[in-house]
DNA sequence: TATTTTAGTGTAATCGATTACAAATATTGC
DNA sequence: GCAATATTTGTAATCGATTACACTAAAATA
């Protein structure tokens, strides 16, 4: 830190209410109310007189007393992991652009991959008395227990990418068999033989479908599935460093990366050009999230769009639809978006 | 979009109140408020007894009314340009985490970069109630009556980054001068004497504080000011390219460049090379503000770092110290940080 | 003109929690 | 045993906006 001021300065008028326009105008504060809600059954003369009062003394309805009569807050929560993270933060600006124009307000939260954050967060929110959750949930979550209880206090809640099977609740997510399949089947085409996988955690359902999809694709080509060319990775850079040294161990070598993530996916890409292996002539490689630096290397590096602003829309969308049913009976609804593969330098070989 | 299913499912208990439990325990209200509060003068055994029964009856706190009553909602909003840009998310996660603990949460909002947003965003957030507000201008804002009024409001605020001069508001900024100097100087030890600068809209203090380090530097290090060298652009890739087309054509040409954004340095190397020169050997270029890209690039990229995780939990500071403060009295503080020079391959010769 | 409509406004309760103030009960001291 | 004090609980107002119901006055109808 390197300076800091200090300066004084005397502010604040008190806020005006309803009750001052009806003192001034000497009328009820139910009709000032009224007028400003345009509701019909007030004259026009008053309606403007009071509208026009309201301005003059800078009134500024107050959402939280409005929030308490209606039992609608008009706020809604989003819960993820961390709020830095491209692709979340990506949909949290799709949920925003698609709820403001509708008068809500995005709250959000981070878990940091925790689930203790996770229950403490949901408890909060439902404090706050938000009108809906949205949510992709922890790494470390297991258990649903605390979302169950959310629902039954009637918060509607809306995963997205990262879910869990929880009845009643609606979901976005993209086709991650899909997209593992696609990413896979566009590696042997460019006459890649033997393809790794550098997979997540596979009990999260995401990393479980893309890890299915690219099996499934090395099975309709009638490639042989290689248990050792799977390896646990943690989207980190060194661990696909790491991952490439275990992989060039083996006797066979693979011939191409698929990456579950775009972290690890560099990481390989680094570790196997200072072994001295070509990019995409020896070795292929794509990855996973579509990074923004994907995109920028010199050899830009082949990766899986999963649309996060659109998943944010959609996933907003899905909750104002919810929001329009009636109220004691809770539609559930699974939108699965299909992904895009983005094919760049780094797994084309002709 | 691929698949959608529809479930129907019955939910919702009503929720519970201090009037619910008032009722079971046959006590009033006011005793169950106290109970749950902590409040000293009352007995123990009615204190357990609420809590347990609360707990039984899975009551929860309405934040709302509660925020009503104490004209203090614990929310905090945030106004940014754009959510998702790696700056910004970052920023933002920094308040969310120095915020939390204290039981805030935080409301964010979007102005893309558009001065009438910027307007609606804080008056909505006023109507809100939220207790203070953090935004960086946008770059199309050019009078600040919309933010004296908010103050008049009695609503704090503060400004991150891009601020403007508004007496009693605090900020928490970059010494983008000192960033700007820094740079230079050390493309000026990496035997660089023509180094041109890529420039943001002047008429920004963040902008024009760099470009006037850049001058500084040049100065002190007896090397002629070139008008010529000084290129507006715009922060897109793009850009960048068409700057080096434009320095290109001069009779003396660059041999280093100081980009006041890690995009137009990316697209100033891209077309660089196309025109066959190296980097660093012929051109050496420094970016600003660590987009994630610019590490990851096989020849990672010189820029500035403006700490914006810290620049968020300072402005959160900031925010908590006010809030200890006399009410109608604003101080106003000034934070400066020092950004830090980060040196990668595309500036380093030896 | 008498009576029914209609329009416009006011009264008061409500949302849920908090808190001065009042009241009831328990405890202490003499 | 009784006043004085301390402890605990209740009553009711409050935060600001909304709205069912009641009421008045003017307009429409017979």
């Amino acid at each position: 830190m390197h300076d800091s001021n200090i300066f004084l300065l005397i502010t604040m008028k008190d806020k005006v209410t309803i009750y001052d326009i009806s003192k001034k105008l000497n009328v009820s504060a139910a009709t000032v109310s009224r007028a400003l809600n345009n509701n019909p059954k007030i004259s026009l003369s008053t309606r403007e007189l009071v509208l026009k009062t309201a301005k003059e003394m800078n009134y500024k309805q107050n959402r939280l007393a409005q929030a308490l009569k209606s039992g609608k807050s008009n706020n809604v929560g989003v819960i993820v992991p961390y709020i830095n993270r491209s692709f979340f933060s990506s949909v949290i600006r799709g949920i925003e652009e698609e709820l403001t124009p509708h008068g809500y307000h995005v709250i959000i939260c981070q878990t940091h991959e925790n689930y203790e954050n996770e229950i403490e967060q949901i408890n909060t929110l439902i404090n706050t008395q938000i009108d809906g959750i949205f949510m992709s949930v922890s790494k470390t979550t297991l258990n649903t227990d605390h979302i169950e209880k959310a629902l039954a206090e009637g918060t509607p809640l809306v995963f997205f990418d990262r879910k869990k099977e929880v009845p009643g609740v609606s979901s976005v997510i993209i086709d991650d068999f899909k997209a593992g399949y696609m990413a896979t089947q566009q590696l042997i085409e460019q006459g890649c033989k033997r393809i790794a996988h550098l997979s997540g955690d596979l009990n999260l359902e995401i990393y479980k479908n893309r890890h299915d999809g690219y099996i499934k694709a090395l099975e309709d080509n009638n490639l042989e599935v290689e248990p050792d060319f799977i390896i646990k990775t943690n989207s980190k850079i060194e661990s696909g460093a790491s991952a490439i040294e275990e992989l060039w161990k083996l006797k066979k070598k693979p011939d191409a990366i698929f990456s579950a993530s775009d972290y690890t996916a560099l990481g390989a890409i680094q570790e196997l050009k200072k072994m001295g292996l070509k990019i995409p002539k020896d070795v292929c490689v794509t990855g996973f999230s579509n990074e923004p630096f994907t995109k920028y290397m010199e050899l830009p590096i082949s990766t899986v769009d999963q649309t996060p602003l659109t998943m944010g829309k959609i996933a907003a969308q899905v909750f104002l639809e919810q929001m329009n049913e009636n109220k004691k009976v809770s539609i559930e609804k699974k939108v699965v978006l299909t992904p895009e593969l983005i094919v760049r330098g780094s797994s084309i070989r002709n």
